[in-house]
DNA sequence: AGTGCCATGTAATTCGTTACATGATTTC
DNA sequence: GAAATCATGTAACGAATTACATGGCACT
Protein backbone atom coordinates (compact mmCIF):
# COMPACT_ATOMS: atom_id res chain seq x y z
CA UNK A 1 0.00 0.00 0.00
CA UNK A 2 1.36 3.14 -1.38
CA UNK A 3 1.79 6.23 1.44
CA UNK A 4 -1.08 8.65 0.33
CA UNK A 5 -0.42 11.78 0.60
CA UNK A 6 -2.54 14.22 3.07
CA UNK A 7 -5.47 15.57 1.21
CA UNK A 8 -5.25 19.20 0.67
CA UNK A 9 -7.56 21.90 2.75
CA UNK A 10 -10.85 21.70 0.34
CA UNK A 11 -10.56 17.54 0.00
CA UNK A 12 -10.67 17.81 3.88
CA UNK A 13 -13.90 20.45 4.26
CA UNK A 14 -15.60 18.59 2.37
CA UNK A 15 -14.84 15.22 4.40
CA UNK A 16 -15.59 17.17 7.21
CA UNK A 17 -18.80 17.91 6.05
CA UNK A 18 -19.78 14.51 4.85
CA UNK A 19 -18.62 13.28 8.37
CA UNK A 20 -21.94 14.37 9.61
CA UNK A 21 -24.33 13.27 7.27
CA UNK A 22 -24.28 12.30 3.64
CA UNK A 23 -24.63 14.83 1.09
CA UNK A 24 -24.49 15.49 -2.82
CA UNK A 25 -22.68 18.39 -4.08
CA UNK A 26 -25.30 20.71 -4.28
CA UNK A 27 -26.13 20.84 -0.90
CA UNK A 28 -21.93 20.66 -0.12
CA UNK A 29 -22.19 23.66 -2.28
CA UNK A 30 -24.97 25.54 -0.28
CA UNK A 31 -23.92 24.65 3.29
CA UNK A 32 -20.50 26.13 2.46
CA UNK A 33 -22.03 29.55 1.56
CA UNK A 34 -24.07 29.31 4.92
CA UNK A 35 -22.16 27.55 7.64
CA UNK A 36 -18.87 27.07 6.75
CA UNK A 37 -18.95 30.35 4.50
CA UNK A 38 -16.74 32.63 6.10
CA UNK A 39 -14.03 30.72 6.20
CA UNK A 40 -14.50 28.41 3.14
CA UNK A 41 -16.17 28.87 -0.15
CA UNK A 42 -14.85 27.39 -2.83
CA UNK A 43 -16.70 27.30 -6.36
CA UNK A 44 -19.83 24.32 -7.23
CA UNK A 45 -17.13 23.48 -10.12
CA UNK A 46 -14.69 22.81 -7.43
CA UNK A 47 -16.75 20.57 -5.18
CA UNK A 48 -18.02 18.40 -8.36
CA UNK A 49 -14.18 18.11 -8.78
CA UNK A 50 -13.20 17.55 -5.36
CA UNK A 51 -16.34 14.61 -4.91
CA UNK A 52 -15.29 11.85 -6.98
CA UNK A 53 -11.30 12.24 -6.15
CA UNK A 54 -12.33 11.17 -2.68
CA UNK A 55 -14.20 8.44 -4.02
CA UNK A 56 -11.16 6.77 -5.98
CA UNK A 57 -8.99 7.16 -3.08
CA UNK A 58 -11.69 5.53 -0.85
CA UNK A 59 -12.12 8.12 1.53
CA UNK A 60 -15.62 8.48 0.62
CA UNK A 61 -18.08 6.74 -1.12
CA UNK A 62 -21.06 7.44 -3.76
CA UNK A 63 -24.92 6.29 -3.50
CA UNK A 64 -27.71 7.20 -6.14
CA UNK A 65 -31.03 8.66 -5.17
CA UNK A 66 -33.18 8.80 -7.63
CA UNK A 67 -35.91 11.46 -7.20
CA UNK A 68 -39.78 12.00 -8.66
CA UNK A 69 -40.29 15.68 -8.96
CA UNK A 70 -36.44 16.95 -9.08
CA UNK A 71 -33.05 15.73 -10.61
CA UNK A 72 -31.66 12.73 -9.17
CA UNK A 73 -29.06 13.18 -7.48
CA UNK A 74 -25.78 11.44 -5.87
CA UNK A 75 -25.13 11.44 -2.03
CA UNK A 76 -21.72 11.05 -0.76
CA UNK A 77 -20.48 9.76 2.70
CA UNK A 78 -17.50 9.48 4.82
CA UNK A 79 -15.87 5.92 4.97
CA UNK A 80 -13.52 4.64 7.92
CA UNK A 81 -10.14 5.43 5.56
CA UNK A 82 -12.04 9.22 5.53
CA UNK A 83 -12.25 9.39 9.40
CA UNK A 84 -8.73 8.71 9.98
CA UNK A 85 -7.36 11.23 7.28
CA UNK A 86 -9.86 13.77 9.10
CA UNK A 87 -8.70 13.06 12.74
CA UNK A 88 -4.99 12.78 11.58
CA UNK A 89 -5.32 16.14 10.04
CA UNK A 90 -7.18 17.46 12.96
CA UNK A 91 -4.28 16.15 15.15
CA UNK A 92 -1.64 17.60 13.52
CA UNK A 93 -1.32 20.79 15.00
CA UNK A 94 0.75 23.57 12.37
CA UNK A 95 3.50 25.65 13.57
CA UNK A 96 3.48 27.64 10.09
CA UNK A 97 0.19 27.83 8.67
CA UNK A 98 1.70 30.77 6.44
CA UNK A 99 -0.89 33.05 5.49
CA UNK A 100 -3.68 30.57 5.95
CA UNK A 101 -4.35 31.03 9.25
CA UNK A 102 -8.18 30.30 8.67
CA UNK A 103 -6.96 26.59 8.91
CA UNK A 104 -6.84 26.93 12.89
CA UNK A 105 -10.42 27.88 12.68
CA UNK A 106 -11.66 25.26 10.24
CA UNK A 107 -10.10 22.57 12.10
CA UNK A 108 -12.01 24.27 15.18
CA UNK A 109 -15.54 23.72 13.28
CA UNK A 110 -15.07 19.91 12.79
CA UNK A 111 -13.78 20.02 16.82
CA UNK A 112 -16.69 17.74 17.04
CA UNK A 113 -15.05 14.82 14.88
CA UNK A 114 -12.22 14.53 17.64
CA UNK A 115 -11.53 14.05 21.34
CA UNK A 116 -11.50 17.16 23.33
CA UNK A 117 -7.81 17.36 24.26
CA UNK A 118 -7.51 17.08 20.52
CA UNK A 119 -8.92 20.05 20.31
CA UNK A 120 -7.60 21.74 23.27
CA UNK A 121 -4.06 20.93 21.50
CA UNK A 122 -5.36 22.44 18.79
CA UNK A 123 -6.61 26.02 20.52
CA UNK A 124 -2.87 25.83 22.16
CA UNK A 125 -1.06 25.34 18.78
CA UNK A 126 -3.44 28.28 17.67
CA UNK A 127 -2.62 30.50 20.85
CA UNK A 128 1.48 30.06 19.90
CA UNK A 129 1.24 30.51 16.37
CA UNK A 130 -0.50 34.32 17.52
CA UNK A 131 1.40 35.03 20.20
CA UNK A 132 4.99 34.87 18.15
CA UNK A 133 3.10 37.07 15.50
CA UNK A 134 1.90 39.38 17.80
CA UNK A 135 5.71 39.78 19.47
CA UNK A 136 6.88 40.02 15.63
CA UNK A 137 4.20 42.86 14.91
CA UNK A 138 5.03 44.74 17.57
CA UNK A 139 8.51 44.87 17.05
CA UNK A 140 7.87 46.03 13.66
CA UNK A 141 5.82 48.76 15.16
CA UNK A 142 8.61 49.86 17.38
CA UNK A 143 11.23 49.70 15.03
CA UNK A 144 8.91 52.30 12.48
CA UNK A 145 7.03 54.34 15.23
CA UNK A 146 8.65 57.64 14.68
CA UNK A 147 9.53 57.24 11.25
CA UNK A 148 6.84 58.49 8.35
CA UNK A 149 4.85 56.15 7.16
CA UNK A 150 1.43 56.46 8.52
CA UNK A 151 -0.55 53.88 6.27
CA UNK A 152 1.84 51.05 6.85
CA UNK A 153 1.97 51.48 10.44
CA UNK A 154 -2.07 51.81 10.30
CA UNK A 155 -2.27 48.46 8.91
CA UNK A 156 0.25 47.05 10.90
CA UNK A 157 -2.08 48.39 13.94
CA UNK A 158 -4.87 46.72 12.31
CA UNK A 159 -2.87 43.11 12.48
CA UNK A 160 -2.24 43.65 16.48
CA UNK A 161 -6.23 44.70 17.53
CA UNK A 162 -7.23 41.30 15.52
CA UNK A 163 -4.58 39.31 17.13
CA UNK A 164 -5.10 40.29 20.41
CA UNK A 165 -8.92 40.40 19.69
CA UNK A 166 -8.70 36.40 18.53
CA UNK A 167 -6.47 35.75 21.45
CA UNK A 168 -9.21 36.74 24.18
CA UNK A 169 -11.37 34.68 22.20
CA UNK A 170 -9.29 31.38 22.35
CA UNK A 171 -9.13 31.95 26.34
CA UNK A 172 -13.18 31.73 25.89
CA UNK A 173 -13.20 29.40 23.69
CA UNK A 174 -10.66 26.95 25.83
CA UNK A 175 -13.10 27.64 29.03
CA UNK A 176 -16.38 26.78 26.70
CA UNK A 177 -14.67 23.08 25.50
CA UNK A 178 -16.96 20.61 26.47
CA UNK A 179 -15.27 18.49 29.70
CA UNK A 180 -14.57 15.36 26.74
CA UNK A 181 -16.48 13.73 24.70
CA UNK A 182 -14.96 10.08 22.92
CA UNK A 183 -14.83 11.80 19.42
CA UNK A 184 -16.27 9.12 17.58
CA UNK B 1 -7.02 51.61 -27.76
CA UNK B 2 -8.27 48.70 -26.20
CA UNK B 3 -10.26 48.95 -22.55
CA UNK B 4 -7.46 47.58 -20.63
CA UNK B 5 -9.38 45.01 -18.09
CA UNK B 6 -8.11 46.04 -14.10
CA UNK B 7 -4.47 44.13 -13.29
CA UNK B 8 -5.23 42.22 -10.69
CA UNK B 9 -4.28 42.35 -6.72
CA UNK B 10 -0.63 40.91 -7.35
CA UNK B 11 -0.08 43.07 -10.03
CA UNK B 12 -1.19 46.00 -8.48
CA UNK B 13 0.82 45.41 -4.87
CA UNK B 14 3.70 45.18 -7.07
CA UNK B 15 2.56 48.77 -9.13
CA UNK B 16 2.09 49.96 -5.20
CA UNK B 17 5.17 49.24 -4.46
CA UNK B 18 6.98 50.47 -7.26
CA UNK B 19 5.49 53.88 -6.67
CA UNK B 20 7.46 54.74 -4.16
CA UNK B 21 10.97 53.69 -5.38
CA UNK B 22 12.41 51.87 -8.19
CA UNK B 23 13.15 47.94 -6.99
CA UNK B 24 14.32 45.19 -8.14
CA UNK B 25 12.61 41.82 -8.25
CA UNK B 26 14.72 40.19 -5.80
CA UNK B 27 14.16 43.92 -3.82
CA UNK B 28 9.97 43.30 -4.35
CA UNK B 29 10.12 39.33 -2.88
CA UNK B 30 11.80 39.91 0.21
CA UNK B 31 10.04 43.86 0.64
CA UNK B 32 7.09 41.79 0.46
CA UNK B 33 7.71 38.99 3.40
CA UNK B 34 8.56 42.16 5.57
CA UNK B 35 6.50 45.01 5.25
CA UNK B 36 3.01 43.80 3.24
CA UNK B 37 4.14 40.21 4.41
CA UNK B 38 1.21 39.73 6.44
CA UNK B 39 -1.35 41.21 3.72
CA UNK B 40 0.05 39.65 0.54
CA UNK B 41 3.13 36.95 0.07
CA UNK B 42 4.05 35.93 -3.30
CA UNK B 43 6.03 33.57 -4.58
CA UNK B 44 9.65 35.10 -5.98
CA UNK B 45 8.98 33.34 -9.31
CA UNK B 46 5.45 34.93 -9.45
CA UNK B 47 6.94 38.50 -8.75
CA UNK B 48 9.22 37.47 -11.51
CA UNK B 49 6.21 36.61 -13.66
CA UNK B 50 4.07 39.78 -12.76
CA UNK B 51 7.11 42.18 -14.00
CA UNK B 52 7.33 41.66 -17.38
CA UNK B 53 3.66 42.04 -17.90
CA UNK B 54 3.47 44.85 -16.42
CA UNK B 55 6.00 46.65 -18.54
CA UNK B 56 4.19 45.12 -21.71
CA UNK B 57 0.96 46.98 -20.44
CA UNK B 58 2.96 50.17 -20.09
CA UNK B 59 2.14 50.14 -16.61
CA UNK B 60 6.15 50.14 -15.41
CA UNK B 61 9.51 50.60 -17.21
CA UNK B 62 12.51 48.66 -16.76
CA UNK B 63 16.47 49.48 -16.44
CA UNK B 64 19.11 47.52 -16.25
CA UNK B 65 21.48 48.37 -13.65
CA UNK B 66 25.39 46.87 -13.78
CA UNK B 67 26.98 46.11 -10.53
CA UNK B 68 30.24 44.98 -10.08
CA UNK B 69 30.52 42.99 -6.42
CA UNK B 70 26.87 41.51 -7.32
CA UNK B 71 24.72 40.23 -10.24
CA UNK B 72 23.44 43.10 -12.51
CA UNK B 73 20.04 43.67 -11.73
CA UNK B 74 16.79 45.15 -13.38
CA UNK B 75 14.85 47.59 -11.33
CA UNK B 76 11.28 48.69 -12.42
CA UNK B 77 9.48 51.43 -12.02
CA UNK B 78 6.30 52.38 -12.72
CA UNK B 79 4.66 54.86 -15.26
CA UNK B 80 1.73 57.82 -15.25
CA UNK B 81 -0.14 54.67 -16.88
CA UNK B 82 0.61 52.76 -13.56
CA UNK B 83 -0.16 55.17 -11.31
CA UNK B 84 -3.79 56.12 -12.82
CA UNK B 85 -4.64 51.84 -12.75
CA UNK B 86 -3.71 52.14 -8.84
CA UNK B 87 -5.45 55.29 -8.04
CA UNK B 88 -8.32 53.84 -9.94
CA UNK B 89 -8.28 50.47 -7.95
CA UNK B 90 -7.58 52.77 -4.69
CA UNK B 91 -11.18 54.93 -5.82
CA UNK B 92 -12.57 52.14 -6.12
CA UNK B 93 -14.87 50.62 -2.97
CA UNK B 94 -15.43 46.90 -2.98
CA UNK B 95 -19.10 46.17 -1.76
CA UNK B 96 -18.73 42.69 -1.72
CA UNK B 97 -15.00 41.59 -1.98
CA UNK B 98 -16.10 38.09 -1.47
CA UNK B 99 -13.55 35.59 0.96
CA UNK B 100 -11.20 38.65 0.62
CA UNK B 101 -11.24 41.23 3.62
CA UNK B 102 -7.75 42.29 3.28
CA UNK B 103 -7.66 44.15 0.06
CA UNK B 104 -9.59 46.42 2.43
CA UNK B 105 -6.08 46.57 4.48
CA UNK B 106 -3.79 46.39 1.43
CA UNK B 107 -5.56 49.30 -0.09
CA UNK B 108 -5.17 51.33 2.68
CA UNK B 109 -1.26 50.05 3.10
CA UNK B 110 -0.88 52.24 -0.18
CA UNK B 111 -2.84 54.72 0.78
CA UNK B 112 -0.25 57.52 0.66
CA UNK B 113 -0.39 57.76 -3.67
CA UNK B 114 -4.30 58.79 -2.76
CA UNK B 115 -5.82 62.15 -1.16
CA UNK B 116 -6.87 61.54 2.38
CA UNK B 117 -11.04 61.86 1.14
CA UNK B 118 -10.41 58.66 -1.00
CA UNK B 119 -9.17 56.87 2.09
CA UNK B 120 -11.89 57.95 4.09
CA UNK B 121 -14.07 56.46 1.42
CA UNK B 122 -12.41 53.96 1.81
CA UNK B 123 -12.64 52.94 5.34
CA UNK B 124 -16.17 53.96 5.34
CA UNK B 125 -16.54 51.23 2.92
CA UNK B 126 -14.76 48.77 5.18
CA UNK B 127 -17.06 49.86 7.92
CA UNK B 128 -20.26 49.35 5.64
CA UNK B 129 -19.35 45.88 4.92
CA UNK B 130 -18.09 44.65 8.26
CA UNK B 131 -21.44 45.87 10.06
CA UNK B 132 -23.32 44.17 7.46
CA UNK B 133 -21.25 40.71 8.15
CA UNK B 134 -21.50 41.34 11.62
CA UNK B 135 -25.56 41.87 11.66
CA UNK B 136 -25.79 38.20 9.20
CA UNK B 137 -23.34 36.68 11.85
CA UNK B 138 -25.18 37.64 14.78
CA UNK B 139 -28.36 36.65 13.81
CA UNK B 140 -27.07 33.84 12.49
CA UNK B 141 -25.95 33.05 16.00
CA UNK B 142 -29.11 33.84 17.17
CA UNK B 143 -30.78 31.31 15.06
CA UNK B 144 -28.58 28.55 16.25
CA UNK B 145 -28.00 29.59 20.06
CA UNK B 146 -30.45 26.53 21.88
CA UNK B 147 -28.77 23.93 19.40
CA UNK B 148 -26.35 21.63 20.11
CA UNK B 149 -23.41 22.39 17.41
CA UNK B 150 -20.94 23.95 19.54
CA UNK B 151 -17.72 23.69 17.69
CA UNK B 152 -19.18 25.76 14.71
CA UNK B 153 -20.82 28.34 17.50
CA UNK B 154 -17.45 28.93 18.73
CA UNK B 155 -15.88 29.43 15.20
CA UNK B 156 -18.90 32.09 14.38
CA UNK B 157 -18.20 33.63 18.03
CA UNK B 158 -14.67 34.02 16.73
CA UNK B 159 -15.56 35.80 14.11
CA UNK B 160 -17.86 38.18 15.69
CA UNK B 161 -14.92 39.39 17.95
CA UNK B 162 -12.60 39.95 15.31
CA UNK B 163 -14.85 42.22 13.32
CA UNK B 164 -15.81 44.18 16.38
CA UNK B 165 -12.26 44.56 16.39
CA UNK B 166 -11.79 45.30 13.26
CA UNK B 167 -14.60 47.91 13.92
CA UNK B 168 -12.87 49.84 16.56
CA UNK B 169 -9.64 50.01 14.77
CA UNK B 170 -11.61 51.58 11.95
CA UNK B 171 -12.55 54.42 13.75
CA UNK B 172 -8.99 55.09 15.32
CA UNK B 173 -7.31 55.08 12.10
CA UNK B 174 -10.21 57.52 11.07
CA UNK B 175 -9.22 59.58 13.53
CA UNK B 176 -5.50 59.17 12.49
CA UNK B 177 -5.96 60.19 9.22
CA UNK B 178 -3.69 63.25 7.91
CA UNK B 179 -5.81 66.27 7.61
CA UNK B 180 -5.50 66.33 3.86
CA UNK B 181 -2.51 65.48 1.28
CA UNK B 182 -2.03 65.88 -2.36
CA UNK B 183 -1.97 61.96 -2.96
CA UNK B 184 0.40 62.72 -5.74
C1' DA C 1 -44.76 33.79 -19.18
C1' DG C 2 -40.80 34.39 -16.34
C1' DT C 3 -37.92 33.70 -12.47
C1' DG C 4 -35.67 30.74 -9.37
C1' DC C 5 -34.37 26.48 -7.39
C1' DC C 6 -32.65 21.74 -7.94
C1' DA C 7 -28.91 19.13 -9.93
C1' DT C 8 -24.52 17.86 -12.39
C1' DG C 9 -20.98 18.49 -14.91
C1' DT C 10 -17.16 20.21 -18.75
C1' DA C 11 -13.95 23.61 -20.83
C1' DA C 12 -10.96 27.35 -20.87
C1' DT C 13 -8.23 30.09 -18.44
C1' DT C 14 -5.69 32.24 -14.72
C1' DC C 15 -3.16 32.19 -10.65
C1' DG C 16 0.09 30.45 -7.80
C1' DT C 17 3.42 27.17 -5.74
C1' DT C 18 7.49 24.12 -5.66
C1' DA C 19 11.38 22.52 -7.71
C1' DC C 20 15.10 23.13 -10.83
C1' DA C 21 19.06 25.69 -12.77
C1' DT C 22 23.04 28.87 -12.48
C1' DG C 23 26.75 31.46 -10.52
C1' DA C 24 29.54 35.03 -8.19
C1' DT C 25 30.53 37.13 -3.66
C1' DT C 26 30.64 37.74 1.07
C1' DT C 27 30.69 36.19 5.70
C1' DC C 28 31.56 32.80 9.39
C1' DG D 1 35.51 25.12 3.42
C1' DA D 2 30.51 25.91 4.04
C1' DA D 3 26.59 28.65 4.19
C1' DA D 4 24.05 32.76 3.21
C1' DT D 5 22.96 36.57 0.16
C1' DC D 6 22.33 38.61 -4.29
C1' DA D 7 20.08 37.94 -8.64
C1' DT D 8 17.01 36.05 -12.40
C1' DG D 9 14.54 33.07 -14.48
C1' DT D 10 12.04 28.36 -16.49
C1' DA D 11 9.26 24.10 -16.06
C1' DA D 12 5.85 21.28 -14.18
C1' DC D 13 2.06 21.01 -11.73
C1' DG D 14 -2.05 21.93 -8.94
C1' DA D 15 -5.79 24.62 -7.44
C1' DA D 16 -9.52 27.47 -8.36
C1' DT D 17 -12.48 30.55 -10.94
C1' DT D 18 -15.73 31.85 -14.68
C1' DA D 19 -18.42 30.65 -18.29
C1' DC D 20 -20.92 27.31 -20.78
C1' DA D 21 -24.40 23.57 -21.21
C1' DT D 22 -28.70 21.12 -19.98
C1' DG D 23 -33.32 20.40 -18.26
C1' DG D 24 -37.44 19.74 -15.31
C1' DC D 25 -40.39 21.50 -11.65
C1' DA D 26 -42.51 25.08 -8.63
C1' DC D 27 -44.08 29.40 -7.72
C1' DT D 28 -45.96 34.07 -8.86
Amino acid sequence: VTVRAQPNTTELAVLGLIAFEERSGYDLARLAQQSVGYLWTPSRSQIYKVLPRLVDRGLATVRGVPQVDRPDKAVYRITPAGRRAIRAWLEQVDVEPAADTNVFALKLFFGDLVPTPVVRAQLDGYRDFLEQRLRRFESMRRDTAGGEPIFPQLVLRRAIVRIQATLVWIEEATRALPAHHGGS
